[in-house]
DNA sequence: CACCATTATGAGCAATCATTCAGTTCTTGC
DNA sequence: GCAAGAACTGAATGATTGCTCATAATGGTG
């Protein structure tokens, strides 16, 4: 893995205090990013929410950059973290009980910050070490998706890679869509016809 | 209709060169949202692509963003001409040659200029009136879809309205994504799947 | 040709921002 | 309690960039 070093933090903090200000830096860039977006969110801004002097925060990131791959990267990892906690529990007797879960969690993670997410997805092709983990992540997710829809019996397609593709982006892509935008949608009816629309798919 | 002032041409030519130097100017804006990026693609820069002098293009647009609505508004309304082109055309027998035909379409579309359609919807939420513009669209494009889609006899889903929207937010955000992305998938394979899904989907 | 509206030019202004660095304050270890 | 390093400060810098405007060139018209 290949570092660039105009993207990670110039020091590691030794005291508590350091500790303290990278953190505060970090939710407040979160912050600002959301409420500004990407371009209009200054690091003067962002060092002046998180109460701290811009020098300061130049000490902990060279560049603005670096303070939104953190961000992404972090984002990334509770995205993990969420995926392998569900993965232990019991799986659905159907696959349309799957795709619920499925749905149900997409919906329910594009909730959280729709506008931070945002900022992230546009800015994402910045930073190669970036997109380089994103499609790592996404193709262990297809991967498992597909492990997943081998053990239902009821799955009749022939290609499970690319219905595991279609459904995994599908889902992101729709669902981040509708609750992004201020579409008023029903997102019941959403979760439930887009059920329905994979089931039906996987098992005709 | 409110007409932001600060988005639209100052003047309207009355010479051919006039004209000529605006479709430059446009041309050149493409060109180079499409390399740099909108927030890299400096005015500068595009007045030097179109050869044209920095003065010039202000003389047609009183700013950048007036520039790119424009680019957006001439995407929209060759995407909407499209569309009513093929609306005259034979309807397909059945409801999975509809569908094949939608899917075709979208990513005919998409192959075009993926880079600079990008920049476009990164960029649109900044202008409401553009908002205002794809909404109306997109609801005119469901409302065909719905329509089209009573039509076959073989459509058993109860909830035309929103199958419609599912489907053509489904194609158009797919495919997008996959044709954007670098991922080396089998664009054939993708239509196959996708007419597939939706046509389980409708009829089961 | 002569006149004037239209169009074109491009140096430079003003504002914005990321980033630096010399100096100050705080913590820690002895 | 005192050095020495760690952490913090914020005015200043330098670079970028959207945009203006005074001036020049060009085209149409009588």
């Amino acid at each position: 893995m290949s570092r660039d070093p105009r993207l990670h933090p110039r020091k590691q903090p030794r005291q508590v205090r350091a500790e303290l200000t990278r953190r505060r830096i970090l939710e407040a860039a979160a912050q600002v990013f959301t409420e500004y977006g990407y371009a209009a969110g200054t690091t003067n801004r962002i060092a002046e929410y998180a109460g701290v002097s811009i020098g300061s925060l130049y000490q902990y990131y060279p560049n603005k950059d670096a303070i939104l791959l953190e961000l992404m990267l972090a984002h990334l990892d509770s995205g993990e973290e969420e995926a392998t906690r569900r993965q232990t529990g019991e799986l659905p007797g159907t696959a349309e009980g799957l795709m619920r879960l499925f749905v149900q969690a997409a919906i329910a993670n594009h909730l959280e910050d729709p506008r931070l997410l945002r900022v992230m997805v546009e800015q994402a092709p910045r930073s190669p070490e970036l997109l380089q983990r994103v499609y790592q992540f996404k193709n262990e997710r297809n991967a498992h998706t597909r492990d997943l829809l081998r053990r239902y019996r009821e799955v009749r397609v022939s290609d499970l890679e690319t219905a595991a593709r279609i459904i995994n982006a599908t889902i992101e892509l729709v669902v981040h869509q509708v609750v992004a935008e201020h579409e008023p949608i029903d997102l019941q009816r959403l979760e439930d016809e887009l059920v329905a629309m994979f089931t039906r798919y996987l098992t005709a």
